[in-house]
DNA sequence: CACTGGCACTCGGGTAAGGAGAGTGCCAAA
DNA sequence: TTTGGCACTCTCCTTACCCGAGTGCCAGTG
């Protein structure tokens, strides 16, 4: 994109149609810039300003003789080059911390308040998994008996996260037999990653501990890929909020994938890939439902490898500067919290 | 209240109303009426009845020389004696065994699929909450030294029901110490119920043992009221379909009581004390905002004592006889699925 | 050359008026 | 007790209209 050269004065018109247009949700016209934002400039530049502004592809109008309204490309280049990100107020930080301190330690709890307390300062709806990565340092296990030759095992991996799966094991065992093997598969694996179980199995024949250990590797499997980790979303209320989902429509798209925690999950799971701060605008959405939204991502975690997404979803006309400060602050406390715990 | 009594045709007429208003949303006339339900009377004799059940208080018009929509005690006589409950057809049930069967067999993904299953096939929104209950048996129990004295203790009652909790011990312990403590534990609880942990928890002195019985114990305390269950909805933007939805301020307030899952689980904890099946119409609601709601709740969970509450909320104008028909279906098959997996 | 004031034009939103349609209540007659 | 007739009411839809804010263009000015 050759979108960094851009007159000093076109940005600065740029940045004033998206400010002045998240706070008032109108088409902002020339007149209003120039009272507003622009004492010194007649109404007549501003509108040349903005006349070019739209040839590149940065402002629309939504009709002609309408004031102007910013494209997702404008957006995108506020946020690249415009959006200041402005400071956390002090209550709203305090209001973080002490909502997170008085969350339970115990993960799936805790990161459904994160959820909550994120949804609550940026005032839009948002979105979270649990966290995982990879190379999971096994923490503890243990195993249960459960119906005929069932058994529940039990997996609380590095960072307090804990897992449950129901097997079938080919032969039925008794609750001692498999206390034993806990005991024992406890004492030689705890610390290690996957790995050392895997070296482990290798080097076993083909009895209890070699198919628990099968199951244990599965577990740790889906942890890695994030295919258990659970996808949850809060505060689509103050999507209604907004005039843009007045209509019932848009909001009925925007459920579909939220309300679908699996394809939440996925969609989340892709998008973080890398950078640990992703906006994507509208139309840059693979998932046509929210070709409408704006998804601000980034990931927590109580260390460096164990990362679950943490985002906002909104309408793409959002106050940017904001919410990612209060994202980023809420990231980094809900990091703090799970990582005292679990250190 | 006297409505039992109540001229059969004015029944007929009453129950005519309900159930045109139900598909079309649209107050109901007696020239309606008269051609599609009652082709032996004509519209002026209709105009008589319906004059009286509004003068009951069964029917309001919204308006001077409307048609008639039932009022919510019209609702609650339809309910309590003309509803006809209609039995499910075949493939509906066939998809909800199929699904639920699909679905994993621990405790928390089921219950979300379950709340999944019910929206989609009640075309409402659903509600769910963990399956509790009083003297719950422990089933196995897991101890694991975290930072400093601090211990998580995993608990697995009867019913395949997981918990967990963090607790701070009063000095620092060892995890083989916890280790031989679980195991004794396990030895001697695994079956039993809370009377038996208090018992011994009495015949100790204090040391390690007595402490973590007393954590357990409110664990336990937890578990039986429901303390921590999680309640869960799904199925919101099944009501975004709905008119009376169509303006946001109307679904805004539903959601201030859905998202905020406190207040939900102690909601549904309240309502369904005691009868199987409970059906809150409208202004009958105690939570102000869900007064323009309908909530049929039941319980659901894999024995006798082990209840969840499971529910479906949408418009008063809802199909009755369909969702508590449909409810009742899924309750049934979530109840069997569950039991299967922890007999 | 950049900026400005003036001007004609455009379009959405709000308001007012009118008509169609569905519904009602009442009454007298069967 | 039921019915047809009748006058009346009220919502909703359509049409017409005007106002205001905004635009593009152009000629003039520092």
């Amino acid at each position: 994109m050759p979108n960094a050269e851009l007159h000093p004065r076109k940005q600065a018109v740029l940045k004033a149609v998206v400010t002045e247009f998240t706070v008032t949700a109108v088409p902002v016209g020339s007149q209003q810039l120039a009272t507003r934002h622009f004492v010194n400039l007649s109404p007549a530049t501003i509108r040349n300003e903005l006349s070019e502004l739209g040839e590149l592809g940065y402002l629309v109008q939504p009709h002609t003789s309408a004031g102007r309204v910013p494209t997702d490309r404008g957006y995108r280049y506020f946020v690249d080059f415009l959006m200041e990100v402005e400071p956390v107020p002090r209550p709203i930080d305090s209001y973080v911390r002490e909502q997170l301190a008085a969350a339970p330690p115990e993960v799936p709890a805790l990161v459904e308040r994160v959820a909550t307390v994120l949804a609550q300062v940026t005032r839009n709806a948002a979105v979270a998994s649990t966290p995982h990565g990879s190379r999971p340092r096994i923490k503890h296990l243990d195993l249960v008996s459960l119906e005929g030759a069932e058994i529940l095992i039990v997996l609380l991996v590095e960072g307090n996260l804990l897992r449950q799966s129901v097997v079938e094991l080919s032969r039925p065992v008794t609750q001692a037999e498999l206390t034993r093997l806990a005991n024992k598969l406890n004492r030689r694996l705890a610390g290690r990653e996957r790995e050392e179980l895997r070296r482990r199995q290798a080097a076993l024949g083909p009895d209890l501990e070699t198919e628990v250990l099968g199951h244990l590797d599965r577990m740790l499997d889906r942890f890695e890929r994030g295919g258990e980790s659970l996808a949850l979303h809060d505060g689509v209320r103050n999507l209604l909020r907004q005039p843009e989902f007045a209509e019932a429509a848009r909001l009925h798209e925007v459920l579909e994938v939220l309300e679908e925690s699996r394809h939440l999950a996925s969609l989340l799971q892709d998008l973080v890939a890398d950078s640990d701060l992703e906006i994507v605008i509208g139309s840059e959405n693979q998932t046509s439902q929210l070709r409408s939204c704006t998804l601000v991502l980034t990931t927590y975690g109580p260390t460096r490898q164990l990362r679950g997404v943490l985002g906002v979803v909104g309408p793409t006309r959002m106050d940017y500067g904001q919410v990612v400060a209060r994202l980023r602050t809420v990231a980094h406390r809900a990091s703090e919290r799970m990582a005292e715990a679990c250190a």
